[in-house]
DNA sequence: AAAATTGTATGATAATATGCATACAATCTC
DNA sequence: GAGATTGTATGCATATTATCATACAATTTT
């Protein structure tokens, strides 16, 4: 199943962080192989974004064939899998980028890491 | 020192790869606080980019007080930031902005922690 | 068959990103 | 002091991104 997406200001165009979080959850195995996205109007309504963004996003999921769109039916993960591709680089980058943050904030990485570990162990806001 | 600066071509904006790459090396410890970052022209002529759109990627790291420029001088990594007032507080802040990126980029909390916790030099508990 | 749902498409508009050229200001080097 | 280096700034042109509005086409639901 599909986390909820999430919209950031960071300067990353909306399509890309939409096309990335869906291709994120489908290499993670979240989405298998066959099940349905939601629906375009869906995404839209909820993010509050606009429908030919979303259609965007959906169209270069499409063009990477991670994803099938029928018209009428609605759009699903496309039957071969891509393989998942190794996280632990994407995971340490991401740890990287979140380090530098924390030094600008003057927090320790022991301290993000365990207010981290608190904020896991709750339901998703 | 700096790694090998790269440019994508898949759709993030050239200034927000620099910012985030140069962002991430500071975090990592490649770059230490006071370490000079390489000239903007430098940047601009080697990933033949416009200098108006590494001068964007400075002054986003500036604002994030990851970096100070000094005119004639040059681009240094910004000592670290000093300890917040509200400390809690301010750690449960980055943490929760910090989960949105992780949730953005597909990586659990518990990932993210244990990255964390294996760039600040301590064994996984 | 009719209505609702869902993907597909278009045109207009505003904001943003990038490149190109040029110039100024502060600092360093000689 | 003269020249080179480096950050800072501007104006213009073009492409990309996002929104709004509207409409059509294929499929499902009733």
């Amino acid at each position: 199943m599909l986390g909820a997406l999430t919209l950031q200001d960071n300067g990353v165009p909306i399509y890309v962080q939409l096309r990335d979080q869906i291709a994120a959850a489908i290499g993670r195995g979240d989405l298998a192989p066959g099940a349905r996205l939601p629906t375009m109007r869906e995404v839209a309504v909820t993010l509050a974004v606009d429908l030919n963004t979303v259609q965007r996003a959906y169209a270069a999921l499409e063009e990477d064939g991670l994803v099938t769109m029928v018209q009428g039916r609605g759009s699903f993960v496309a039957d071969p899998a891509p393989p998942a591709r190794s996280r632990s680089a994407e995971i340490r980058t991401l740890a990287a980028k979140v380090a530098a943050q924390a030094q600008a904030a003057g927090v320790s990485l022991d301290e993000l890491a365990e207010a981290l570990r608190h904020l896991s162990g709750r339901a998703a806001p």
